[in-house]
DNA sequence: GGGGTGACGCGTC
DNA sequence: CGACGCGCCACCC
């Protein structure tokens, strides 16, 4: 039912298939609006279920990783992306071949 | 009930 | 080209 914006991120974020990743607009917009991209990235930062919740295949609109943050503390993240094949340039993430596209239900 | 903050996005200067 | 501010919505206290 009615489930909390978070809820319903976790659940896009869930989502992201191995070896790509996706935009907090991106996740913003499955979840039902673009504008919540800000919630999303509260979202993330609760995550209460890592576990399931691969934060780290959130990226923001720059393919790279949060600038004040990063999980885990440092480019953590962007090893585990790299680890799933994601190839890197630089720091920033190769978006055209790795950002997750929109697969219409 | 109200206020403050935030792991973003985009536009504009 | 680079930097800054504003706005959107939700969660927490």
């Amino acid at each position: 039912m009615e489930q909390s914006a978070f809820e319903k991120i976790y659940e896009v974020v869930k989502q992201i298939p191995y070896g790509q990743v996706a935009t907090y607009g991106q996740v913003a917009a499955l979840a039902g609006n673009k504008r919540w991209a800000r919630v999303v990235g509260y979202a993330l930062h609760a995550n209460p279920d890592p576990d399931h919740i691969p934060c780290y295949r959130v990226v923001n609109r720059e393919g790279r990783v949060s600038d004040a943050f990063a999980f885990g503390g440092g480019n953590r993240q962007v090893e585990l992306l790299k680890a799933e094949g994601v190839e890197f340039v630089g720091d920033c993430v190769d978006m055209e071949q790795y950002q997750w596209e929109r697969p219409v239900y």
